[in-house]
DNA sequence: TCATTAAATTGTT
DNA sequence: AACAATTTAATGA
């Protein structure tokens, strides 16, 4: 992991009280979690988890902006997923005890909690409604790839990046995401498979469409659920 | 704080 | 994909 820092060991129990799960916990199970989750900043464009790395952690961004890729040899990279703030993410590979099939990377300067393997595992082990909460949470991230495949084949491009963009405010998957996104272009072309040129025509196609503004750096979604409702039916 | 330069990102072909 | 234009960030006086 190049470029870490500890990051306030302090006031991470504030965020992870309002984590999704947080209230289906007991006191005593939640004091655990607290205890054993710790959490790091890492500059833009650094490696959070390498690829084919052991998942020794769950994951979630309490701060930032971070993305799940894999980069082909001859260094071409696509993105399966964008993560802001909030989210809770890399369940899978912890429950398979496999190594990650994908790199983490930091979009944006981003501060990243760690929860143990042992203490997630037991999470499932002694809680009923942690292990209903994860259900959803893995049925969620179904739902968004089994759309993001329909979209594939249909090839309306706009209407692609408009889902990825409202999937961004995923109640169950990203509860906490701000209308304010700082994601450049060639991220969202690499978070919808596209170019960067059909990226660009993309945003301001919604924009000219009154859905979203785009900025230096950055997107501000001003009509979510015209968002959704493009996505469905351009 | 301001001017200069480099880097990142957007816009165009 | 290449290139130009623009915006931001970094540097140093």
């Amino acid at each position: 992991m190049d470029g870490r820092q500890i990051a306030f060991r302090n006031n991470l129990p504030a965020f992870l009280a309002t984590s999704p799960w947080r209230e289906g916990l007991t006191e005593d199970q939640f004091d655990r979690v607290c205890r054993d989750t710790l959490a790091y900043t890492f500059a833009a464009g650094a490696t959070i988890c390498h690829r084919e790395s052991p998942a020794l952690h769950w994951l979630a961004v309490v701060d930032g902006l971070v993305k799940v890729d894999t980069t082909t040899e001859d260094g071409r990279a696509t993105t399966f997923a964008g993560v802001p703030g909030g989210a809770w993410f890399g369940e899978g590979a912890v429950l398979k005890g496999e190594p990650r099939p994908y790199a983490v990377v930091a979009i944006r300067d981003s501060t990243v909690a760690f929860v143990p393997r042992a203490t997630f595992l037991w999470l499932v082990d002694s809680s009923h409604s942690f292990s209903r909460w994860l259900i959803d949470q893995l049925n969620a991230r179904l739902g968004y790839y089994v759309a993001l495949v329909e979209s594939l084949r249909l090839g309306d491009v706009i209407a692609r990046v408009a889902y990825c963009v409202a999937e961004l405010f995923n109640p169950q998957l990203y509860p906490n995401t701000q209308p304010h996104i700082g994601i450049s272009q060639e991220e969202i072309g690499r978070l919808t498979g596209l170019s960067r040129q059909t990226a660009y025509r993309a945003l301001h196609e919604l924009e000219d469409a009154g859905l979203l503004r785009v900025h230096y750096g950055s997107i501000e979604v001003l009509d979510l659920e015209g968002l959704k409702k493009y996505a469905r039916s351009p």
